[in-house]
DNA sequence: CGTCTATTTGAATGTACTCAAAAGCGGTGG
DNA sequence: CCACCGCTTTTGAGTACATTCAAATAGACG
């Protein structure tokens, strides 16, 4: 039970004595949950938060045409949640469940401002992490409308590298936007240049 | 010179009384571009915050093959800045132009972090405004995955009928990832049912 | 009024998708 | 331990959405 990894990626950006650890942690609650069982699913409102201590998750919408498209993908130390539905109540468009067995630390929205109130060093880390979150959406947003499907599969690698060893293909292609079949042929056919 | 447009927008979320509103607002500096010119260019260390008071901004890169890619407008009443360029300190690949002659507002993200400190109000007012501009990125981000080009079009004109009427075509393109001619003929031929 | 930029239109092209089927791989139970 | 089942990946042929390039037209602005 390490909740030791969220303290630490808190300490991060900002110092809690033991004491203010204690109290923050008083507010989570251990989860776990199996292989293809789900965190939330659409039409919910989900306003949890959730702080993934091991495994990992997957966070997608699923189109008219029943297709899948990964919004991101939630690996230990990282956060998810449906931030349109927490945000507005309003029932949700986001599916999250476990790729492998995970385990999690969940918190209630209306905890989290509980905590903004008693420790407004964490709310400083919730400002910071919304604003690197805010900045990576805006990399991507740039790169899947300058880039060729090739050159998104390229920056995926490169920046998510430990992702690229246990994800199935299948879950990659859906992240950056093109169908598994055209992923396989990508990667089989000979590199231009 | 409506600076209260600002106080405005900070108080829909948070309440300052009237010294605060000061202190805040001594942190800023008025400026105004013209059309066409910079609010910063790529390859810049831009660390300032913008807040638009008037006009139209627009932030947009340019790929290898000298396309623009426009990543949002700022309207009067927005924010607008290079986050990843300002989290990180490295130069970033952000041009932000003005569309029509535009007011706003100037402050430069060392006072930020003085701000956060004198009026935590105003970091809780961030960290909102992060939150929900994060779960606006999400939203469009799941929109480029799923939709086409004419449900990306609508999409548009539903969620900024106001911008629909101030801007080129040509942008709003560049915006919802088409050439300028491909949205040209979708708005032009008859619509599919 | 003239120039510059935005928009429209057309024909040829390309990137990525669809549908279908086969092959590979992993887990599970007998 | 092996056989089977389900899911992922591969491969192929045909297709569609969107782009490129080019040229004509329309609009905006000084």
């Amino acid at each position: 039970m390490s909740q030791q990894l969220l303290i630490d990626n808190i300490q991060r950006y900002v110092q809690l004595d033991p004491n203010e650890q204690e109290l923050l942690l008083s507010y989570f609650k251990p989860k776990k949950i199996k292989k293809k069982h789900f965190l939330f699913q659409e039409g919910e409102v989900h306003k949890n938060g959730c702080f993934v201590l091991s495994g990992c998750l997957r966070c997608y919408s699923i189109d008219k045409n029943g297709f899948e498209h990964v919004l991101q993908f939630g690996p230990a130390g990282w956060w998810v949640g449906d931030m349109h539905s927490a945000l507005n109540g309003t029932p949700g468009i986001l599916n999250a469940d476990a790729i492998y067995d995970s385990e999690m630390l969940i918190i209630a929205r209306a905890d989290q401002e509980k905590v903004y109130n008693e420790l407004p060093k964490v709310e400083r880390y919730f400002r910071i992490i919304s604003e690197r979150s805010l900045a990576a959406f805006q990399q991507r947003m740039i790169g899947n409308l300058s880039n060729t499907a090739l050159e998104r599969y390229d920056s995926f690698c490169a920046l998510y590298p430990s992702l690229i060893e246990i994800l199935p293909q299948k879950q990659i292609a859906s992240y950056i936007g093109v169908t598994p079949e055209f992923l396989s042929k990508m990667l089989s056919s000979p590199r231009p240049k």
